[in-house]
DNA sequence: TGATAAGCGAGACGGTACGTCCGGTCTTGAG
DNA sequence: CTCAAGACCGGACGTACCGTCTCGCTTATCA
């Protein structure tokens, strides 16, 4: 089909419309802070007065800190992160590499802040871009089980759980300096000796 | 060896000795608060209100947010956690129920996020407790390694954030209540099967 | 004469109007806890609570504990202190009734309190309010002189004081149910035998 | 009776007796903070800090500020305003003077506002040392009235509130500098003017 | 002479109040 | 309906100080 533009079904609201270039100075603004200060020191009269503009313009955004932040930090288009060239293990490397970018970074630190400091009620909902990752990685490796690449049986999202988890506690604990290629090396391979098709 | 340790010999400050009531107090506070509201909704003023007392007595005991909360979770004997029964796979088991329990109940979150919640360069120095609780689990890994229990020139310290990392997520992304121990049992398994030493 | 003053024509800030009926409630509380405190027993917290409102509150309109005092005690219109009937003997006594009704009270005293703590170099600026009342009665003694009522060359400013300063004294010394209307006219009395015109 | 002396019944008691220079330095502590800060700006610890002794010294002999600043202020010895020369005008004089010297100075304001300050119950009470003054000066009006100098049935009283009070105000009003020998003649006169003998 | 008692400097404590920051809202005037 | 500008309300902050208490010691009176 060709009209197969305008994925936009916006309704064109009467009034005056929004700027675009604000939401990109928010966002970066709130990027930077976040990096500078962390989650804790993150101030929205901060990010309106690094963002040039007023605190309502940002509210008529985001309706919380948290939810600024997170939007902020996983912006991510989302396809980079692919894995899927076939090698199990190299895609297992590539998934472990982008858990300790995107949640060990310092802004990836601030966001997990963020969604752990919600009263217990409020879980997960981390934010769309991340579960579409995880989603993503979850195919992968549902692939791989048809593929017989790992075992059957095995549940996928604890994969997933195990390579995110390790990469967000060791930053956390050893800091990202300490963290390097041959750690990814090391858990990538950890994991995928203990799930390994020919095994069984 | 008499090791009579004389209960520390207190100097004797001086000046009026601290309320050790007020101690309880405001531990026991901040936990039913943090099970309330989390992390983000947590204030000194509440605390304060909610034991009884005033702001400056906890500031002269925690200097900050982050040091009240994590002293207050992590307060455990850490004796109680001695995974060391000579059976590998119920101590891993045993382990992973660990940190489900301290690091994925909602005051184990909030506290998470008060570690992550910082500013970038305040890496992690966790706690006294916590470490000494990894620093035993760290032991019994490097015991297996001795015993052939598992594969030698393994990582030790990947193998506790690995299962850490795992309990961590996983009760923020799909909630505690989704987490039993069929999912321990898997994780721990997942984990040992990697590394066994009668695979290599 | 039209005198239409059109109420200021108040340029509308830009910015939220305060709210006006907490002006109302502050005062209040002020007046309320002076009388049954005292000027020390006053805080801007306990005006807060007691006026149903916040400490920032107050602070955006008064900026001293002294300033919040003086303008609760003295908001008086002024006018109803005319003391100008024409007869000074009456006159007189009117000034000195008021001066005791202002200065006496407990929230007289405690306004004076205010004025007088002040470190040695912030001087008098008593009000704005009151040194109106203390020109309406400079103004009158001026005129009795005009009229030949009292002698030519007297210090109009000394006869001010002069039965101010008694009525504040007297309250002080002696409680405020010990001053009454022989006290007053004796005062009045003693002032005005000493400056009257028909005497030279 | 001769043995007037030994004014003090002091039932020498057990313990260690207080260090009399301790009190000497605390009261010329208090003056000299009073001086330079007034009676708001006066703390128990400045003057502990600045008399080179503790608090619990302080708090050992006077029980608050009030009783602190007032006995401070008012320790004179009260003979030296003896003010009975014979010449009622010279006398009246020396009267208005010393109440400028200790209403208005410096100290004499923190005093006044220390004593005013209290709340309404706790009324007058100032100090025994200021009623004894004016109880001196109150039989100098009295042997007025015997003498004829002054008219019968005058309420010595309001003498001196009227001259204290006019005192008082006026430095408050109108600063220390502005208070001149010329000002003091001038309320004496209008004082007596108005009560002298010769008059009925 | 030894016991008792009150004083001392030092210094931390529990708690009141302070003065300020900032999160979230609201208003104006313009686009 | 948006924008910038900006003030508002109220929750919470981190700190200064008050008045009290505990310590280890000194200095007196009393037994």
């Amino acid at each position: 089909m060709v009209t197969e533009l305008l994925d936009q079904d916006v309704p064109a609201r009467a009034g005056r419309p929004r700027d675009p270039r604000l939401d990109d100075a928010i966002v970066a603004a709130t990027l930077a802070l976040l990096e500078e200060r962390g989650y804790a020191g993150l101030s929205f009269t901060a990010v309106a007065t690094h963002a040039g503009t007023t605190k309502p313009a940002i509210y008529r955004r985001w309706s919380s800190k948290r939810d600024l932040v997170l939007e902020a930090v996983f912006r991510t288009q989302g396809d980079d992160v692919v894995a899927n060239t076939g090698d199990l293990d190299a895609d297992m490397r590539t998934m472990v590499r982008w858990s300790l970018e995107k949640l060990g970074s310092p802004v990836g630190r601030a966001a997990l802040a963020g969604l752990l400091a919600e009263p217990p009620g409020t879980a997960g909902t981390p934010t769309d871009q991340l579960t579409l990752v995880w989603r993503r990685m979850d195919e992968r490796f549902r692939e791989a089980i048809e593929r017989g690449e790992i075992r059957q049986g095995l549940d996928t999202s604890s994969l997933i759980v195990m390579q995110a988890g390790a990469a967000m506690l060791a930053t956390a604990l050893y800091g990202e300096s300490a963290i390097d290629d041959t750690w990814v090396e090391r858990i990538a391979g950890m994991i995928l000796d203990g799930v390994r098709g020919d095994r069984g």
